[in-house]
RNA sequence: GCGAGAGUGGCGGAAUUGGUAGACGCACUGGACUUAGGAUCCAGCUCUGGCGACAGAGUGGGAGUUCAAAUCUCCCCUCUCGCACCA
């Protein structure tokens, strides 16, 4: 009622209110007396204005009541899986999500008119890091925390009318969900599919935790502000690497998705072809083996770079002159933050070693060294260099005075090393290659990995930049492993009949986020499978939480099956996805991630497809500028204030400085509350202004500005509505012919079938609801001239028929809105089950065809002409323009260029 | 740094295949209705010059291809996203 009131004095200012106040308690005493909902010449009695508030809560219990959008398998059916990227349940729904879930819901009630079965749930991505933040914050605990969150966004998510099946709500922390994960990890485990291998992590020393990268600010912990250092564990790995080629090759097998996110797949796992060349270090037993892509410059490597992780390091630097500088840079380098945008952005360096090794070809002795750009991730961690021909090398080279030698000339020049200024990296003729001397480099990849092959010195090999992935997270709130390490037996899966392992719920949070898994001895302390030992320990790491993300789609189909991860008959009905929605920053890892995921589930033969999203549609982000204090930094838009005085924090008074324009996101604080969109106009007003501000797929930068446009255009359909309602009175909606019309009914009559097809495709083909709202907007500009009950007596049908398509065609958008009117209009309840309007193609045909004329490409006039003149017709009359040909003045024509039934260009 | 994308009036955006740049909406200006208006209806609204008819310029900047370029090609600038432990 305060809502409502609100909303009246919004729109209709005080005196008014008042009278319309009067109006509803009187409408309200009619409502409990049962006098007002009833017929009235074939269509329902209809508020005089607009009101939301009443209007979305009815219509939300009824699709409540009427599980309108509850679904099941029916055989026969064309199914269609709609799916969202489900959140984060981080507090409360933003922006971002309310155009993400409205782009969704409209294409889901769009099929769902076509005749589609359609399955469209919603859950929640429940496990990860913030929800230890928040706890130990609040001192509450993390599970509690992400319940109570869920409830309110779920309810939140309800207020914006979207037509999910919510029978099917999932969230990944609660045991049902993580007890598939883990029987999966484990036949993976069995599978050979899940390892463990020892790698780095960062560490503070301080807090005795490990941190995320987010949790690392400029090489310090963000809670302690000490330096992080890097530390090696055990962790457990999933084999990713081993379908490296078949995620790449099927890049180009999905023409559904954007090209956009498919090139950075590809460049993501990044394949390389080169050859594997082995180095025999000397005056000793080791080797080193590097990848090249660039065997053709072997002759011209000088010199050894390793990573400082390389397992030679130490040992070839060991009692040389060299060990204490290599050990004190090996040292170095493990505090610093070793990631691949980090390292690029550093200067080269790196030190001797002390040791050299020999160049296979040419018996070169090549100083090792350790340097900093050489990533044991890649390739094998060890990098043969050629400072003639590639930058990196050669700036290395100059830096620490190493040999050059060019080994490719460029045809027809002699190049020598005294005349590099940089790199040569073009392509030309070998020199100083012995036997390869005088061959194209092309050729001598090809020559000089064969020779190696034959002399037992190396092999062509493929490479990739993509790594295995790391799933262990040394975190509480999060799935556990479900392994258990035996000191007899070794590492040993926990058998299918003890899962799921709980996450223990009693435990608190130690401080500093450290998780108290690895001291909690209910929960370690175990006994092995196996051999019945009472000094087996749990795994006390959880897992990623990109793994519950990466299979959550399987799960939706049959959401509370307990005998396997889904009922293989749901999956097969519903899957793959025809369409998946979500952020582009989610281009490269989830979806990766996922469709591995669904390669080992039909290599399990789980699943008989192995790419689970038919179509993507990549939403843009919703971006605004970040506000940060000196002392407090970020800041909620309600923490500091605009004003003569500057931008200051409201709590400390200092100026603000007023950031970039971010992605939205909870820690920058630059997150918009959909709340009072919500409270003030309503979700269908909402829902309207979000797709109208841009097409989907483009960064949105938050604006409130055009927010009353939407509401308007609503208020000014129902005014349109309740004023023809008596003129049209029961005329049927007309579908005729075209022909049988004139005059001003007969444009309206072809304004709507343009508009039922601009909408249709636009929906359909671009995802652009932009234009396609514009496109209405259009046509209710046209209908507002015209009087249903003067003209022609085929106008009433004609006003009906564009009244209902109106409805028809927005219902996808505005639900709530149209429900009402549609009931108004005196249709059977729920416009969600109707069929989607269709158009006739001899309807959208123009009476006149506009030509543009053009002198010398130039605007200079246009005129109308009927739609079946010949373009010998259309030509004359260009050439005979008035006011085109001033432009032509007496200069003789040269070429006269006719568009079809659209523009003549006369060059002069 | 590497990979990917974006840039059009005061603002959000439109122009779907190289063919009328600025649809639709916001803001603004003027008018009508009105006791009143932050409601509604009608009209105007890229910039420069001109009373006007009209003319010239114009899609981040620069070059090019073409009868014709926001759209294609090359170079440059700015912004955004991702970079493997944020989700």
């Amino acid at each position: 009622m305060i809502l409502w009131f609100y909303v009246q004095y919004r729109v209709s200012g005080p005196i008014l209110t008042v009278l319309a106040i009067c109006q509803r308690l009187w409408q309200e005493r009619a409502i409990m007396t049962g006098r007002v909902i009833k017929k009235h010449k074939g269509y329902m009695k209809m508020e005089e204005r607009y009101n939301p508030g009443q209007i979305e809560s009815k219509w939300q219990r009824y699709w409540e009541e009427s599980n309108a959008f509850l679904v099941e398998e029916e055989a026969g059916r064309k199914k269609y899986y709609l799916l969202e990227m489900f959140p984060y349940p981080s507090g409360n729904i933003h922006i971002g999500h309310v155009r993400n879930y409205t782009i969704g819901d409209v294409l889901a009630r769009y099929k769902k008119m076509q005749g589609f079965n359609v399955l469209h749930p919603m859950g929640w991505d429940a496990f990860g890091m913030p929800a230890e933040n928040a706890a130990i914050a609040n001192n509450t605990h993390p599970a509690a925390w992400t319940y109570a969150n869920i409830d309110n966004m779920r309810s939140q998510l309800k207020q914006l009318g979207l037509s999910y099946d919510w029978g099917r709500e999932i969230a990944t922390c609660r045991p049902e969900y993580y007890r598939w994960e883990q029987w999966l990890f484990i036949k993976m485990l069995e599978k050979g599919m899940a390892y463990r291998k020892e790698s780095y992590v960062n560490w503070c020393e301080d807090c005795l935790t490990v941190l995320a990268n987010e949790q690392v600010e400029a090489g310090m912990c963000w809670r302690c502000g000490k330096p992080v250092i890097q530390k090696k564990l055990w962790q457990w790995f999933f084999r990713i690497t081993d379908y490296a080629e078949d995620l790449l090759v099927h890049c180009d097998q999905l023409p559904g998705w954007p090209e956009k996110v498919t090139s950075m797949q590809k460049n993501w796992i990044g394949k390389s072809v080169g050859a594997e060349i082995r180095f025999r270090v000397a005056d000793s037993e080791d080797v080193i083996s590097v990848f090249t892509t660039r065997q053709d410059t072997v002759f011209g490597a000088t010199f050894m770079c390793l990573a400082p992780e390389h397992p030679l390091v130490p040992r070839l630097a060991e009692g040389t002159a060299q060990e204490a500088s290599v050990t004190a840079f090996v040292e170095k380098m493990s505090q610093q933050d070793r990631s691949g945008k980090a390292v690029d952005q550093y200067e080269k360096e790196g030190v001797f070693t002390g040791a050299f090794c020999i160049n296979p070809m040419n018996g070169r002795r090549m100083p090792i060294y350790t340097a900093n750009f050489a990533l044991m991730e890649y390739g094998t961690g060890a990098v043969m260099s050629v400072p003639a021909h590639d930058q990196r090398d050669f700036d290395f080279a100059k830096k620490y005075d190493l040999d050059i030698i060019v080994v490719i000339q460029p045809e027809g020049e002699t190049l020598t090393s005294d005349m590099l200024e940089e790199a040569y990296t073009g392509e030309g003729v070998l020199v100083n290659s012995g036997p390869f001397d005088g061959t194209g480099n092309r050729k001598a990849l090809d020559d000089i990995a064969l020779h190696m092959e034959k002399e037992g010195i190396g092999k062509k090999t493929v490479s990739y930049r993509l790594r295995d992935w790391g799933i262990s997270r040394q975190r509480y709130w999060g799935a556990p492993i479900p392994v258990i390490h035996c000191p007899a037996c070794g590492i040993v899966p926990v058998p299918e009949s003890d899962l799921p392992i709980v996450l223990p719920e009693e435990a608190g949070l130690l401080e500093g986020g450290r998780s108290p898994l690895p001291e909690l001895d209910a929960f370690k302390q175990t006994t092995c499978p196996v051999c019945g030992s009472k000094n087996a320990r749990r795994e006390t790491d959880t897992m990623d939480t990109f793994v519950e993300s990466s299979w959550y789609f399987e799960r939706y189909c049959s959401p509370r099956c307990d005998t396997g991860m889904f009922d293989p008959s749901a999956v097969e009905y519903w899957m793959p996805v025809d369409q998946y929605i979500g952020g582009v920053e989610h281009a490269i890892l989830h979806l990766l991630y996922s469709r591995y995921f669904t390669r080992v589930l039909k290599e399990l033969g789980l699943v008989s497809f192995k790419e689970p999203f038919s179509r993507l549609l990549t939403q843009g982000m919703v971006t605004k500028e970040s506000v940060s204090c000196p002392t407090h930094g970020y800041l909620f838009p309600s923490e500091s204030e605009k004003s003569d005085d500057g931008h200051r924090c409201l709590k400390c008074g200092r100026e603000v400085t007023v950031g970039r324009v971010e992605k939205m996101s909870k820690s920058k604080k630059n997150v918009v509350d959909p709340n009072e969109l919500l409270e003030q106009y309503g979700a269908d007003t909402t829902r309207l202004f979000s797709l109208f501000a841009a097409p989907p797929e483009r960064d949105l930068e938050w604006s409130e500005t055009g927010v009353e446009g939407g509401f308007r255009f609503l208020n000014r359909i129902w005014r349109l509505a309740y004023g023809w309602m008596d003129r049209i009175g029961t005329a049927a909606p007309f579908d005729g012919e075209p022909d049988s019309l004139s005059g001003d009914i007969r444009d309206l009559n072809r304004k709507v079938h343009q508009t039922i097809h601009k909408v249709t495709t636009d929906i359909e083909e671009r995802y652009h609801f932009n234009t396609a709202i514009s496109a209405v907007m259009e046509l209710v500009n046209a209908m507002y001239g015209i009087d249903p009950k003067a003209g022609a007596p085929e106008t009433a049908g004609v006003c009906r028929f564009a009244m209902e398509s109106v409805v028809l065609l927005l219902s996808p958008f505005v639900p709530h809105f149209c429900e009402e009117l549609w009931e108004t209009l005196g249709k059977p309840e729920g416009i969600h089950n109707m069929a989607w309007p269709t158009y006739r193609e001899e309807a959208l045909e123009k009476d006149e065809l506009l030509i543009v004329v053009q002198v010398n490409g130039k605007l200079r006039s246009r005129f109308s002409v009927a739609t079946d003149a010949d373009d010998e017709q259309i030509k004359q009359m260009a050439l005979a323009d008035e006011r085109a040909k001033p432009f032509i003045g007496d200069k003789p024509i040269k070429k006269v260029i006719l568009v079809k039934r659209k523009l003549v260009n006369i060059v002069v």
